[in-house]
DNA sequence: CGCCAGGTAGGTA
DNA sequence: TACCTACATGGC
C-alpha cells in the first residue's frame, strides 16, 4: 500500500488489495456510515471514535478527506484494518473449511469470493455493544435511524469541514438519560437493555477494553451478563468491537447461516473452524443477504 | 394489512 | 433441555 499526501487534510491510498468501501460499509457491521453524493467514484461518510471520515474509492484508489495525517496513523489506518492481509485470511478460511469438512467446499469459496473486499472494522467496543443491542429483532434501516437519534440527542456535537456532526453518546450520558430518555427515542423494549449496558460499563462491572485481551469465550460470557445481550449480540460485539476474529456463537451460526447453505445433515465441526471463523461468518452473512436461498 | 427484522428474556413442560 | 411467546416499532 502506498500513501500520498494530497493536502493538509486529504490523503490518498494506492495499491490496496481486498478493499471495497461499498461492501465494508454495507455488510452490516457498522451503522453510522452512509454513501454521500460525489463527483468522482463511490463516497461514504461517517463518524467513528468521535471523528469524521469521508472516504472516496475510485479506480482502486482510496482518498480520505477531512483527515489529518496524524489521525490516519493513530486512528483510521487501524479502524480500516489496513494492516491485515485479507487475501491470506481468505485462503486460511477456505483451508479451514476444507479441512473440517473433508472436501473442497464450494459454499465457503463462493461466500469468500462474494465477500472479497470486506474488512472487519475496528470499532469502539462500547458503540458496537449498543449498536448490536439495538439490532435485535430489528431491520438495518431502522437500526441506523435509532443510532442516529441516540447520537443527535445524547452524543456530543462537534464541528467538521462538512458541518456539524455528533459523536456516539458515552455510557455516562446514557445513564443520565435514563430508561425513559432512551425509550423516548422509540428504542422500544431495548431501552432497558441499553440502560443496563451503560450501567455495567459506567460502574466498571464490565471493562470492555480488558475483554480485548481475554479469550473470545471469556469475552462472550462476560458480555452475556448484560441484559439483552445473548449469543448473537455478544459475538458481534466480540468480532466488531473487541477484535476477536474467531468469535461466533455455535447455535446462532447453525441456525441463521449455515443450515441455509449446507444441506442437513451436515458434518461440520463448528468448534474447529479456526481463528477467522468470525470473519468467515461475515462473508457468509453478506453472501446470504445478496443471494436467494440455496436450498 | 401482514409479515418480518443481524434476538433475548422469562415462562412452561 | 427444548420449545413458546411477548416484546416496541416501523420497513417493505
Amino acid at each position: 500500500m502506498r500513501l500520498e499526501k494530497l493536502s493538509d487534510d486529504s490523503l490518498e491510498l494506492d495499491g490496496l488489495t481486498d478493499f471495497s468501501a461499498e461492501k465494508i460499509f454495507d455488510c452490516g457491521q457498522c451503522f453510522r456510515f452512509d454513501p454521500v453524493e460525489s463527483a468522482d467514484g463511490f463516497t461514504i461518510e461517517g463518524v467513528a471514535r468521535g471523528k469524521l471520515l469521508r472516504l472516496t474509492e475510485l479506480d482502486g484508489r482510496v482518498r480520505l478527506d477531512g483527515v489529518k495525517r496524524e489521525d490516519f496513523d493513530s486512528l483510521w489506518s487501524g479502524f480500516l484494518a489496513l494492516d491485515c492481509d485479507y487475501p491470506a485470511i481468505r485462503g486460511e478460511i477456505i483451508g479451514d473449511f476444507d479441512r473440517v469438512l473433508g472436501y473442497e467446499d464450494p459454499v465457503i469459496r463462493k461466500a469468500s469470493e462474494c465477500g472479497r473486499g470486506i474488512r472487519i472494522l475496528r470499532q469502539e467496543p462500547w458503540e458496537a455493544l449498543i449498536s448490536f443491542i439495538i439490532s435485535q429483532n430489528n431491520n438495518i434501516p431502522r437500526i441506523k435511524k435509532l443510532i442516529a437519534a441516540l447520537c443527535e440527542t445524547y452524543g456530543e456535537k462537534f464541528e467538521t469541514k462538512y458541518g456539524e456532526r455528533h459523536s456516539f453518546p458515552t455510557p455516562k450520558s446514557l445513564l443520565e438519560a435514563g430508561v425513559d430518555g432512551i425509550f423516548a427515542l422509540k428504542t422500544g423494549f431495548r431501552a432497558k437493555y441499553i440502560y443496563d449496558a451503560a450501567e455495567a460499563v459506567e460502574s466498571g462491572r464490565i471493562d470492555l477494553e480488558s475483554l480485548r485481551r481475554t479469550s473470545a469465550q471469556e469475552a462472550l460470557d462476560k458480555l452475556m451478563t448484560i441484559k439483552g445481550v445473548g449469543p448473537k449480540v455478544a459475538s458481534c460485539v466480540s468480532l466488531f468491537g473487541l477484535g476477536h476474529t474467531e468469535a461466533f456463537p455455535v447455535d446462532v451460526w447453525i441456525r441463521r447461516v449455515l443450515e441455509t447453505r449446507y444441506p442437513a445433515p451436515h458434518t461440520l465441526d463448528y468448534a474447529k473452524l479456526g481463528r477467522y471463523a468470525g470473519i468467515a461468518q461475515q462473508y457468509l452473512f453478506y453472501y446470504e443477504r445478496s443471494k436467494p436461498p440455496a436450498f
